[in-house]
DNA sequence: CGAAGGCTTGATTCAGATCAATTCTTGTGG
DNA sequence: CCACAAGAATTGATCTGAATCAAGCCTTCG
């Protein structure tokens, strides 16, 4: 059941909820590589291996994540469809932490669209492109992270990761309205928020409460989107982008 | 009193730590800008700006910011002698936090040299290894950063800031055998490390206690190393460099 | 149908936050 | 060189958000 997205419509290539043009996809198309299914919960790459064959996620939910040595866990950011398992640009590049899968997954190899982007950026610039507006995204949600599990409250903490969710899989159209498919367990959750998944669960009952979300099956709704960003400063990553329009948001003292 | 190493030693230039060849170095010596200083806890640079003119460190140091709108504050990495400020190899790159000093600083203007590695990085070959190896440093520290905030205890992740500052200041030779000057306040620790001014002083008290560290004067003295490595699970960037020698470590279950 | 994993809930504990003084430093101006 | 003011550091007392422990209850799915 792949219910998450295709990352190609129609023959548009997407990545990261980045469109190529026609013209481009057409001639990416036949580079793509061989596609893989992985159990959930699976070591994808370890620290320290060698990120020469990134893959397309096109299905399934994936992270990369930190062990301490008494088994505590930390998930440093989640790959949704659409997002490439990884992606760097580097020449030599390494892996900085563990990937792992978190449910069922299927993966594209796109280790040739990686060195097309690398070796003639000129020939793809969108490809190009799309691959540095990804890591700009992925540095972007690192620090969104930080910021959740820093300084933020647990109920501000799940409801900011519950936007990037729905922010995320909107662009990459897999979210319906104001639900989309929620398929991690509280604990893979936890493990990203530095909660535990009992509170994660409290902090649940605590949003559905207050009308903020619904959940049912899997299936997240979020009733005050525009109140639950608001309510934990949630900021999309477009808006740094248009610095023109927005006059400078004046930030907090010093 | 710039106390805090230049960036420079006899001609040789310094990036994150990482010596350009001496005949590398001499091209690029022209190219270097002018010198600024700026008072403590200033913003240098806002969410959103662009990064077309990155500062290297030659003392004091800073970091990357965000603010909530009730005035709390996250620090999302700090900058040291030696690293450059807005550093991005992007070619149209922007600001995803706020950059701010937390102490007195000198910067240099690097931003010849940022064109220079992305327009002929065949000419400057060390120049431009060195601005991706610094990109790779800045993620790892990222990474490190959100495991300690995420999952570790205060004192797991004051010991673990304090091992990453000794190793940082030791590649610039800024560490005096065990011991390097920390020119933070208790609250700028406190503000990174996700915790309360109070508490940080309270872990500070703990471990000097347990003889794990000294503390004077700002400057902080590292009693026992390994130890305090192996209480926190500190890792060198390094160690993911040299998977030859090593063997893999087989990490916590699944 | 049964087992296993995930979810939910209650009871209790605890790490770290907050509040409130007091000292200690450090930089400044006279 | 000294006096002081402002900012840091330190300490105590108290509070609280979230962890932990421990059942029970749902869902899946073979």
């Amino acid at each position: 059941m792949d219910r998450y997205a295709p990352a190609a419509f129609g023959g548009i290539l997407t990545f990261g909820g980045i469109n190529l043009s026609r013209a481009e996809s057409a001639l990416l198309a036949r580079q793509l590589g061989a596609i893989q299914t992985h159990r959930p919960n699976v070591r994808l790459l370890s620290e320290g291996d060698m990120l020469d064959r990134p893959r397309l996620i096109r299905s399934g939910w994936a992270c990369r994540v930190r062990f301490l040595s008494d088994g505590r866990r930390q998930i440093l950011n989640y790959y949704l469809p659409g997002d490439i398992l990884g992606l760097s640009l580097d020449p030599d590049p390494v892996a900085l932490a563990g990937y792992a899968s978190l449910t069922r997954l299927m993966t594209m190899e796109v280790g040739t669209l990686r060195t097309l982007a690398l070796d003639r950026p000129d020939e793809y610039p969108e490809l190009a492109a799309a691959c540095r507006r990804m890591k700009v995204h992925e540095e972007f949600y690192l620090l969104a992270q930080i910021t959740r599990i820093g300084r933020q409250k647990a109920y501000e903490r799940v409801a900011h990761l519950l936007l990037e969710f729905y922010s995320r899989l909107s662009r990459t159209g897999l979210a319906e309205g104001a639900s989309f498919q929620l398929p991690l367990t509280q604990e893979a959750l936890a493990d990203g928020l530095g909660l535990s998944a009992v509170h994660v669960n409290r902090t649940f009952k605590l949003l559905k409460r207050k009308n903020y979300v619904r959940v049912e099956r899997g299936t997240v709704t979020l009733l005050e989107r525009e109140a639950l960003a608001e309510m934990c400063g949630f900021r999309e990553p477009e808006d740094l982008f248009q610095v023109d329009t927005v006059p400078h948001k004046t930030a907090v003292s010093f």
